[in-house]
DNA sequence: TGCGTGCTTCTTTTT
DNA sequence: GAAGCACGCA
């Protein structure tokens, strides 16, 4: 018997063994799920199956090269290096790239991601004359990609009834064009949004059996992990890849799937038996993490929802302590309280910063928290937030890669053509991009028409634009052979951004040089280690991943000894000992956009399970009486989830009084708060100080002037009233909502339409 | 063409 | 409170 085996619990130890045929694994939060992945595929590895036969799918780059890892330490790096071990999205791009001159791609295509699609989807609406108030870019490519990871096409979407009376239902029928246009601007410029990578993947199976049984023969034995994150696209590429052997075998936790916003489905594992009638099923149901208190503290609370598969995941480990309840009057005092109790618990446990989590619902919200921290010393690492790769001057040199390898690239040309500046302003581009448009080309392909067709640009302009064009051209000679680090440094160099941002001196400015300078770095580090198959990879093979890549995957501070801040999301998958979930209030946690739709709402139960069952030993959950949102205080009510925890499982008789005064009123006076309890452990706040500073920035709040207006009272403004407005001139008030000074007012202008104007700012003046 | 200013909108979570 | 957009001026 091998060694490693004996690590195992009965079932973790059957699980693993279970190599041949399809089995589901029903892995509770904590019971060794990555555990019982990386000793699977060791063992097959050690029985004999080439590596090369293996593909384990999960969904991040992150989890995929922990295993990855734990898998080279047990059955050496050199065999571990033949394994497809990767995200959905990084496997099967590069499936895509090997073989997209069946689906009509060139193999170097670009991959946009979500902010280029919105870009694209703006510039479609513009060209339609499409309300940008109706069609909103998110809401659209959200239809989209909706659309796409169910694989109906922008075809099948035209001819879909039923979409298109939805669509018209939600006053937004005109979703069908802009996603034909979408889709025809993306195939020309060689693009591929992230869904793509999945529907393009099915539909390349789909119309090549070939191209498929090709790869159902490579991938004898399938792997994949969260599966009951997976949407139906790849529900659908996994079920062709296992259809010829069988030899699927998923893991995941029907009570951890938190990813319906972007299309999972829950019903892929709920339905898993239907699928593969022979399968065997395997729950691991001891929790190994954490104390029996926060076990059954979430389960007391996952218990409220209704669909899921049954099962009883218990913890063998002490009671340990009973869950604290944080109540704080701001926003701002919620961050102190938690900075106070990770210094008085790290002094009294002699607890590491990096035992410490804090978790909340929205990235908004770290802000506080960060700042609440930096006065205390306490040193922090903050996850997710806004990826390091979405930075503007990130995203700028990597559109010159980007354009480099793929000249089509539309999006890519237009954020740099005239960045840094060289005098190609809006108007010359918009010529250029009409005339790419009505002639169905690509930007890069109009610009070379230049040299022949006059689109009443200047010569000096069609000259700049030729000359940009060589310096692209120029790299994209070397871009494959060169030494990567070396190339990049000089496309930094050659395309100006590095000069640009040295001589910005401002803080921000100097940031963003150290971020080009890391980023240079994190190509070298890349290019330096090999890769999947043991070959070096080059600065292509950097550029076509990258898109794919998220902050996690290039951090180096992991070592260090820090707290961790970020997101329930992000937090999936972790453990920590010490765990504050931060900001439980409705609206917030759960979301606003949540509350009203059952499923919506047990997703987001689903989440504060995730989120609970992070904690080994400690957990703190805490809410605010008051938030800043939009700029402005606002009341809050704690979340209706603290409630689902059963009460048990709560520390003291103190928090039960406050959880026994949660009202749906509003708490306003400040006397109210007077015999409340804060649970501050040995928190230095007074609840004096805390009482002033309420009332000072109750205070704040209540006068908060008119920004341009301020010797004008514009509070009288109702209906029927006529005002006199600074830009538009005169007009009628139709309607008014919110309360001032944030009042929104309708007004229709005798010069021009109506307009909305929000009074904090509107240089407004009553006439009558 | 570039830049400053005023105004609007945005916020759930992420590969 | 930030980022994006439109407008108007130099």
């Amino acid at each position: 018997m091998y060694s490693y085996l004996k690590e195992l619990n009965e079932i973790q130890r059957l699980a693993v063994e279970a190599i041949e045929g399809p089995s589901l694994v029903i892995a509770g939060a904590g019971s060794g799920k990555t555990r019982v992945l990386t000793y699977k595929i060791a063992h097959m590895l050690n029985l004999g199956i080439h590596p090369a036969n293996i593909l384990a799918l999960t969904f991040t780059n992150k989890a995929a090269r922990e295993m990855k890892d734990r898998i080279a330490n047990m059955v050496g790096e050199k065999t571990a290096a033949y394994l497809w071990m990767g995200t959905f999205h990084s496997l099967f791009a590069k499936i895509l790239r090997f073989e997209a001159k069946y689906i009509g791609y060139p193999s170097n295509f670009s991959i946009y991601d979500t902010q280029d699609s919105k870009n694209l989807i703006k510039t479609i609406c513009k060209e339609l004359h499409l309300d940008p108030q109706v069609y909103k870019s998110n809401e659209v490519l959200g239809r989209i990609s909706y659309a796409k990871n169910n694989l109906v096409t922008a075809k099948n979407y035209a001819n879909n009834f039923q979409i298109r009376e939805s669509d018209k239902h939600g006053r937004k029928p005109e979703i069908y064009r802009i996603y034909e246009i979408y889709e025809r601007r993306c195939k020309n410029a060689g693009a591929m949004d992230f869904d793509d990578l999945l529907l393009k993947t099915n539909i390349l199976f789909d119309m090549h059996p070939d191209v498929l049984k090709k790869y159902q023969e490579k991938f004898k034995y399938i792997l994949v992990d969260e599966y009951q994150d997976t949407n139906f696209s790849q529900y659908l590429i996994i079920k062709k890849l296992a259809l010829a052997h069988q030899n699927l075998c998923v893991v995941g936790d029907d009570a951890q799937s938190i990813y319906a916003f972007r299309g999972a489905r829950i019903e892929n594992i709920l339905n898993f038996k239907k699928d593969y009638p022979g399968f065997k099923l395997f729950k691991l149901e001891q929790n190994y993490r954490s104390t029996k208190n926060i076990v059954n503290a979430a389960n007391s609370v996952i218990k409220k929802n209704r669909n899921q598969i049954q099962k009883n995941v218990f913890s063998e480990k002490e009671h340990g302590n009973k869950i604290k309840i944080l109540e704080a009057f701001t926003d701002h005092e919620e961050g102190h309280l938690i900075a106070n109790i990770i210094s008085d618990i790290r002094y009294s446990e002699h607890d590491k910063y990096s035992d410490f989590a804090v978790l909340y619902r929205t990235n908004a919200q770290s802000r506080i928290l960060e700042e609440a921290l930096r006065k205390k010393n306490i040193p922090y690492r903050i996850y997710g937030g806004l990826s390091f790769y979405q930075r503007k001057e990130i995203k700028d040199l990597l559109a010159y890669f980007r354009l480099i390898i793929n000249p089509l690239d539309d999006e890519a040309f237009k954020r740099i053509i005239n960045y840094p500046k060289r005098g190609i302003g809006n108007t010359s581009l918009n010529k250029l991009l009409d005339f790419a448009r009505e002639n169905n080309l690509s930007a890069w392909q109009a610009a070379i028409k230049l040299a022949s067709v006059n689109i009443g640009l200047s010569s000096a302009v069609v000259k700049k634009i030729h000359e940009f064009m060589s310096l692209i051209s120029n790299f994209a000679g070397i871009i494959n052979t060169g030494e990567a680090y070396e190339t990049a440094r000089q496309i930094a160099v050659q395309s100006g951004i590095l000069k640009e941002l040295h001589n910005d001196k401002t803080p921000e400015g100097i940031s963003r040089y150290e971020n080009i300078q890391e980023l240079l770095n994190g190509i070298k580090d890349f290019t330096s280690t090999e890769s999947d198959e043991g070959i070096k990879p080059n600065l292509v093979d950097y550029i076509q991943n990258v898109s794919l890549l998220t902050n996690e995957d290039k951090d180096k501070n992991k070592d260090k000894d820090k707290v961790n801040l970020m997101t329930i999301h992000s937090a999936k998958g972790l453990e920590f000992k010490n765990v504050f979930l931060a900001g439980l209030e409705e609206d917030l946690f759960p979301s606003k956009f949540s509350s009203s739709n059952i499923s919506e709402l047990e997703e987001e139960r689903r989440l504060f399970y995730v989120a609970i069952t992070r904690a080994e030993n400690k957990l703190f959950i805490s809410f605010a009486r008051k938030r800043y949102r939009w700029g402005q205080l606002s009341d809050c009510v704690p979340s209706r989830f603290i409630r689902d925890i059963n009460p048990e499982f709560i520390e003291t008789e103190d928090a039960m009084l406050s959880m026994r005064n949660f009202s749906k009123k509003r708490t306003n006076s400040i006397g109210n708060q007077e015999n409340k309890t804060t649970f501050t452990g040995n928190s230095e706040i007074t609840k004096e100080a805390l009482k002033q500073k309420l009332k000072k920035l109750d205070n704040s709040t209540k006068t908060a002037p008119n920004k341009n207006n301020s010797t004008k009272n514009l509070s009288g403004i109702k209906e029927g009233v006529l005002v006199n407005h600074q830009r538009f001139g005169t007009g009628k008030v139709l309607a008014v909502e919110g309360v001032f000074p944030n009042t929104k007012a309708t007004i229709e202008f005798e010069t021009g339409g109506k307009k909305q104007l929000l009074l904090k700012y509107a240089k407004l003046e009553i006439l009558t």
